[in-house]
RNA sequence: GGUCCUUUGGCCGAGUGGUUAGGCACAGCUCUGCAAAAGCUUUUACAGCGGUUCGAAUCCGCUAGGGACCUCCA
């Protein structure tokens, strides 16, 4: 089965085929960095994150390129108002880097928590200032952007005459023109579905450059084609993006592109859907996000518990990407428990010996869970779907401590199942979904002081010493650390 | 107002017309010195109405609710 894709364009799944054999060029919208990443932010990147994974596990060679958004009206919360009146010393007022600066560390930060692999190129928009301006050159000289008072808008009106403006997000240009809503700088639009390429900075703008029509600012939808352009060519594999940027930006930047380049850009255009919270989408303007911060650590009125990570990544990867999910506390803390059962699965599978020779004791369970295994390769290949991938691995998770408890014969499957089944577990849980231990305890002292313990605890219970054997065990639950009777009398221990 | 999407059991969530998604929670049982964990078993569904079909959660229509985009937005 080959690998399938959702296509925003054409709206059906549709079998991907990179444009040069063996390599995939693929481009993802990344944060505009003026304020704190969310919990909505984390969908697209680990969702990409996935595909990067699936698409390096398949052979192919990729270049993944995920901007950062530096450029534009940047304004921290609470501080426009006292920054527009510039009679502040340089070092007291806000700089704009600064806030770039703080919002990327942040930004870095949570992707690392969250496991994903960092892209091969991540530029900036302020590092591609040039590239842009030369685009609206271009642009300009292909008839299709005029200049007004040092701004630049393109010209939707003119493009959609030889092209169809709307192609992707299902616009139609008639119903653009009719909407009645006001902004500011509409007077200067030929028409009202016309956008920005460049704007005029006005005198207390503090991000400017200079350009052929005065110091100004790039639109916002130049740069994504600007730098695709530049690292991933005229015409590249994979766009991918939330749902929310369908329109206008990731239209605006195919006909960008399209006058620019003589060509449609993209092969493939994915979008994930939203993360709501009560129903609706979480986003600064509903007033409703949780941020990364907040959910790691907890502090929120709608958290009941810190949410690691692993955790948050399980959960959105439970889900199909470009289905809604539901955020709430008790989803999160049921998958948390999910993760963590089917993780010493996971663990206990590793310890599983294979080393046995023969065919399977019990053909039909050893046939069963084959057909899982398989099925594993054809969801992931069926565009995306993680959830079931994550409910053929629990499928298997009773079969694996069945036989670690021994209520399942040990030679119940074949030598080459089991193997099979650690093999795909591996590739599957950490190549492709990206997923890790919640908690390294790879610490020799740790180690030899918890095995210690175990020690005296097996003792004590040999010698029927209840009350120091439950003291040991109890005083360790409260450290966090769980101890587990095992049936052969072995001991195990888990950090909560 | 325009365009589009969605409505699944206590909760979250898969579902390509025809046999159990899966997870969490709940209950019973097994195991255990007691627990925990694990395993086994089991209960709750397809918003409503109508249609197509031998057969619909799945296709079509209507009604109701929810949502997204049209403006910065993952």
């Amino acid at each position: 089965m080959s690998f399938k894709i959702y296509n925003s364009l054409s709206r059906q799944k549709e079998v991907f085929e990179p444009i040069t054999q063996g390599h995939v060029g693929m481009y993802v919208c990344g944060p505009t960095v003026s304020g704190e990443s969310h919990l909505g932010h984390a969908r697209p990147y680990i969702t990409f994150d996935v595909l990067y994974r699936y698409l390096m596990y398949l052979g192919y060679k990729v270049r993944y390129v995920r901007n950062i958004t530096d450029a534009g009206h940047f304004e921290e919360e609470g501080r426009e108002a006292e920054d527009k009146i510039s009679k502040k010393a340089i070092l007291e007022k806000l700089e704009p880097m600064e806030l770039v600066q703080k919002y990327t560390n942040l930004y870095h930060w949570a992707m690392l928590q969250f496991n994903c692999i960092e892209p091969t190129i991540e530029p900036t928009a302020t590092g591609h200032i040039v590239e842009q301006i030369n685009m609206i050159k271009k642009i300009i000289s292909e008839g299709y952007a005029y200049e007004v008072n040092g701004s630049v808008y393109f010209d939707v009106k003119k493009y959609a005459e030889g092209h169809d403006y709307g192609k992707l997000s299902g616009r139609v240009l008639d119903d653009l023109l009719e909407t009645t809503r006001l902004l500011d700088g509409q007077d200067e639009k030929r028409d009202k579905a016309d956008f920005a390429l460049w704007k005029s900075a006005t005198p207390e703008h503090i991000m400017r450059w200079s350009s052929p029509w005065g110091d100004g600012f790039p639109g916002w939808h130049i740069e994504c084609s600007a730098m695709a352009t530049k690292y991933l060519g005229a015409r590249f594999d994979i766009h991918g993006g939330g749902m929310d940027l369908l329109f206008p930006h990731h239209e605006s930047e195919i006909a960008q592109s399209t006058i620019c380049n003589h060509e449609a850009p993209v092969r493939y255009w994915m979008h994930n859907n939203m993360i709501t919270i009560n129903g609706k989408k979480m986003g600064k303007s509903y007033n409703n996000v949780i941020t990364l911060r907040q959910l790691f650590s907890g502090d929120h009125p709608l958290l009941s518990q810190p949410i690691h990570p692993m955790t948050v990544r399980f959960f959105i990867l439970q889900s199909h990407y470009r289905s809604t999910l539901d955020f709430s506390s008790e989803a999160l803390v049921a998958s948390e428990k999910a993760l963590k059962r089917l993780w010493e699965a996971y663990e206990n599978l590793k310890n599983l010996n294979a080393a046995h020779e023969g065919i399977a004791a019990d053909a039909e369970l050893d046939k069963q869970v084959n057909t899982w295994l398989n099925e594993l390769h054809d969801f992931i290949n069926d565009d995306l779907s993680t959830p079931k991938v994550i409910a053929n691995l629990f499928e298997m998770a009773p079969v694996i401590n069945g036989i670690k408890d021994k209520h399942i014969a040990a030679d119940s499957l074949s030598a080459k199942t089991i193997t099979r089944m650690q093999n795909d577990f591996r590739i599957f849980l950490e190549d492709i979904l990206g997923l890790k231990a919640v908690s390294e305890n790879d610490n020799e002292l740790f180690q030899s002081i918890m095995q210690l313990l175990i020690d005296i605890r097996k003792e004590a219970k040999t010698k029927k010493d209840f009350v120091t054997s439950d003291k040991i065990r109890n005083q360790l639950t409260q450290m966090g650390i769980m101890i587990k009777d095992e049936k052969d009398g072995e001991m195990s221990w888990t950090l909560a």
